[in-house]
DNA sequence: AAATCCAGCAACCGCAATACG
DNA sequence: CCGTATTGCGGTTGCTGGATT
């Protein structure tokens, strides 16, 4: 048993869009609105499946769409973002009004992601790290569909992106959680990491980052003046789930100090004993200064 | 001029999340 | 609460046009 497909696909047209199809969709679309895209094609006329009209809608038809000439200062940005979010493509055009994610994937793909290969300075890749190497990967099976390959220099290239689906704890940070309930200090900085993200997007932090981050006239210039972590293998963001352990994503939490940084990599544990664990939205909170 | 290669990009596909009845 | 429908996202595919042979 597959999934039933999103739309009959007999007698729809595939492939290039044509100049009248494209006025169908933009004036229904004026008409009634964006949705309803399954209903969409049959009602306006169109030999489409809903879906392939609504990529046609956000990715070209919409209003505002920028093409083409990606600006240093957005290419810059692109990378800080993706340093900070990795694949997640939405989110980083959600920060480049007028452009598309898939745009930006695409740009990604076929420009940066090709500089970073060949070794561009101050370039980083998603998810690498010295100690990220195919043993970690591979030792931990608690990583689910994630597909890797193996980059030249040592740095795991990331195909395939898993989305937030729990956060689950263990043993080892719940217990620590018991042990310190008489710090309440200790016990919020702990919580923070103790919330699914699924059922409480808001306690995502790097979502609500980008949700409170305002493109203001300064932002790009504030942006591209930020340092980034040294390693050209280091990032950034928390990640996500598995069956019982806190993972960190290229992560790199939670300086104790500006001077004290600590990095987590792909597959790290996310209690360390030794470790004083503050939660990312204090980073957040305080600014750019764990950048 | 023809054939081949290759980069760029639009569009497709499948999965996950969310909405809804 | 559950099943289904809808929407959104990210990875991948394949077409197109320019460059090269």
């Amino acid at each position: 048993m597959g999934r039933s497909p999103c739309c009959s696909k007999e007698g729809l047209n595939k492939g290039a869009w044509t100049a009248l199809e494209d006025k169908i969709l933009t004036e229904y679309i004026n008409i009634h609105g964006e949705g309803k895209w399954r209903h969409l094609p049959k009602r306006a006329g169109l030999k489409r499946c809903g879906k392939s009209c609504r990529l046609r809608w956000l990715n070209y038809l919409r209003p505002g769409i920028k093409r083409g000439n990606i600006t240093n200062d957005e290419e810059e940005l692109i990378i800080r973002l993706h340093n900070l979010l990795g694949n997640r493509w939405s989110l980083i055009a959600g920060r480049l009004p007028g452009r598309t994610d898939n745009e930006i994937k695409n740009y990604w793909n076929t420009n940066i992601g090709r500089k970073l290969q060949n070794g561009t300075p101050g370039c980083s890749i998603t998810n690498g790290g010295a100690r990220s190497t195919l043993n970690t990967v591979q030792h931990d099976e608690n990583v689910k569909n994630q597909e890797w390959h193996y980059d030249k220099g040592s740095c795991l290239v990331q195909t395939k992106a898993t989305r937030w689906t729990k956060v689950t704890v263990t043993n080892e940070i719940s217990q620590h959680n018991e042990n310190n309930k008489s710090n309440v200090g200790d016990h919020n900085k702990m919580k923070a990491f103790l919330v699914s993200p699924s059922s409480e997007s808001n306690n995502d932090p790097v979502l609500n980052f980008m949700e409170n981050l305002e493109m203001d006239g300064n932002f790009f210039s504030e942006l591209l003046n930020m340092d980034l972590p040294e390693s050209s293998c280091q990032g950034n963001k928390i990640l996500e789930d598995n069956d019982n352990h806190c993972s960190v994503d290229k992560g790199y939490l939670s300086p104790k100090s500006s001077s004290d940084t600590t990095h987590f990599l792909w597959g790290d544990s996310l209690y360390d004993p030794n470790f004083d664990f503050l939660p990312v939205t204090t980073f957040m909170e305080s600014g750019f200064d764990w950048l």
